[in-house]
DNA sequence: GAATTTAATTAAATCAATGAATTAAATATA
DNA sequence: TATATTTAATTCATTGATTTAATTAAATTC
């Protein structure tokens, strides 16, 4: 267990509320982090001092509370300390240089080839990540993060070892590139990166759940749940492709029946719409068309393709619902590729569903957001991944000391 | 948010783990408390003292760990705090006693009449409350524990009001249990309260993550992960009898359709199987027949009733397969009367469904129980909801000075 | 029976947060 | 404009829970 606090531990995890809080707040006084940690002024003042000298936050122009002196604004300081982001998908991967309030400085996407082989892919995201660190001057790169596609089983004990990522289970990923670049390096499930990603991006409180679907060619869910990510016993908590919706339906690879995935996904997408186009249904699309050109035709209002699409939104709207009644989220954010094709149409689909579906007053307690822009929530969430990697560690403080 | 730590939070934060830890291990030395916890033994030596002195821990006989001066059996003091818990149900309630280590010492079941108004039926528990109180002496009564059914709506913020339950909205059980005996007061879901029953009686440690299944006139379940129960925006998690199992199946009376709870529960199983018997099946049961009879029936053997709990057996299994896949508990376990009815035969079932449809490194890695027994999880929950809650509460180390 | 090992306690030392006093800078008021 | 009031932030002595180091205690080993 190792639970037990000393003064060390105290002192830490002050350190880290106020990173956090100032995380939550954006930017605010000295008092106002006093009124919000429960700490004394004092105390607040020599914790910033501290933080301060490490680079970690800064004070920026003043904040005018009505009467009396006016306060410091203090926020993270995005200027010094960088993170790398990557997001690993079994077409491409993107890969992104971050600060440390989990914004995005520059990205750019590589697609792989059909040929190469796990060890040449992942010579290229080294490559890169190469690349992007050899860019930073004056910063300093701190971790790495990354996001894999799942299911992928971590071994709770030594983070080193012993996860398995599908396509290429044999690469140690987490050991190797922290060998190569000297920093930390953490390794995340894609959708809990969404997940922990949106939990930022949203601006959400510890109190709040949030629950993050991830529909692209498979569909995944990452939980936050009092500002951390649920696991499960290995790691593989949020596999909601595999829940069952028809418990005699189609029979998955997985083994089982009427899984989500199956009626609902980007891959389902693409086979569903061309297999009804050999069928000679009118569309302006011809056969063997790939995500990219039916997400076009879906845009330009080709009906075939969007009553395709708005059945596996309807789908996953009962997915949706599945989930709102087991864990009963305050917010459910639904992102990747599937949602980026229409999310207006998606958002429709998804409500219409939860409002036939839905316990009233769950229902209006939820609120259900598509990430529709270009944005990739498991991209940045790669990064956070890492932030939070770094305060949850406990070299958090020490970063000062490298230097 | 007021989570900063100070002196006095470490000092209680420790206390708390000590007495955790004295849960789960059972007995163990003062030395082994001090390597569990990571505190010095010094440190274990104070903690020790002032949690003898108000009498919740208590030192018996010796421990030899091989060399050296054996150590001092240390655990919880089961002879001096006593808390009440309170199962409630739609037809019955059951109440006991319990000690601080949530061993049950006695308990009792009552029927509810069909008639009895909510104001009656609450009447009725607090007079047994009373009853129970009364016939403790030397020992002190310190909190009580109410486990009701789902759903109910918790206001998390003033934990006073704001709840709901179904049967009797207008009584604010908390308040006025709370005015009328003077002890504090815990209300909570009655899967939830199984769940953290089963997690205190399998000495499950933090690190795990476990499902309960109340599998009852409704199935309802309850999530402890690192030790604390999962309870969504409104407390309202858990609610997976509401989780669609057929996407166009029955209409439930929630709105939704192919709900788990249409094809697996106890009223099902009654009303299923009176259907059948009106249609002039062979069974040695009559029309018109209770759970009591039907439970009796199955374990005679009766072919007709066996067939329907395995067919609802094996619905549960595809809500236990999809639990799974969400969420990856390192333990499941299935409780409530539907459990006690043919427990072998319900574990057989589910395992097949499990079996089938389950991934396998993630089957392999979960452990899953049938509470078939006469325990009832939730009211024994209830006990653990009501110790938890102080343990929880700011005031958990004011008890000795209510003396 | 002495040496070794482990358990537990004692008393001084440590140091993160605190409290009280002080300084600083804004608005309100006369 | 001067003064009072309010809020922000800092300084420094104090507090007190844990720790360190030394000590006592009691078991096993040889």
């Amino acid at each position: 267990m190792k639970n037990g606090i000393n003064q060390d531990g105290v002192q830490k995890i002050n350190r880290v509320l106020i990173i956090r809080l100032l995380r939550e707040a954006g930017s605010c006084s000295r008092a106002d982090l006093a009124r919000m940690s429960g700490l004394r002024p004092a105390t607040i003042t020599n914790i910033v001092n501290e933080l301060k000298h490490i680079r970690l936050i800064r004070e920026e122009g003043a904040i005018n509370a009505g009467r009396g002196r006016n306060g410091v604004a203090i926020s993270l300081d995005t200027s010094y300390y960088r993170v790398v982001g990557v997001r690993v998908s079994r077409k491409y991967f993107l890969a992104g240089l971050f600060d440390i309030a989990g914004n995005e400085l520059e990205s750019s996407r590589h697609e792989f080839a059909e040929g190469e082989t796990p060890k040449e892919r992942f010579g290229r995201i080294q490559e890169q990540i190469e690349s992007i660190i050899e860019q930073v001057k004056e910063e300093k790169v701190v971790a790495i993060g990354i996001a894999i596609p799942g299911p992928f089983f971590r071994n709770r004990d030594s983070r080193e070892e012993g996860f398995e990522f599908q396509d290429w289970p044999e690469i140690p990923i987490e050991r190797l590139l922290k060998e190569r670049f000297g920093v930390y390096v953490f390794v995340e499930h894609d959708a809990n990166a969404g997940a922990l990603g949106s939990y930022w991006q949203m601006n959400v409180g510890q109190e709040k759940m949030l629950v993050y679907f991830s529909a692209g060619q498979g569909i995944g869910a990452g939980f936050v749940n009092g500002g951390k990510l649920i696991l499960g016993a290995l790691g593989v908590a949020g596999e909601i492709g595999h829940m069952t919706v028809e418990t005699n339906g189609i029979l998955c690879k997985c083994g089982n029946y009427g899984c989500l995935e199956m009626y609902c996904s980007s891959t389902v997408l693409v086979n569903r719409v061309n297999k009804k186009l050999t069928k000679g249904n009118y569309s302006i699309l011809k056969e063997g068309s790939d995500l990219d050109k039916i997400g076009k035709a879906a845009r330009a209002g080709d009906k075939l393709t969007v009553a395709e699409y708005e059945r596996e939104c309807s789908y996953l709207g009962v997915g949706v619902v599945n989930i709102m009644n087991i864990l009963n989220p305050d917010i459910v954010v639904i992102g990747d590729e599937l949602a980026r094709i229409l999310p207006e149409t998606m958002k429709e689909c998804v409500l219409k569903v939860v409002r036939d579906r839905m316990n009233p007053i769950v229902r209006e307690h939820t609120d259900i957001h598509i990430v529709g822009d270009e944005e990739d929530m498991s991209l940045k969430g790669a990064a956070i991944v890492a932030i939070e990697g770094l305060l949850d560690e406990p070299i958090a403080f020490e970063w000062a000391e490298e230097q």
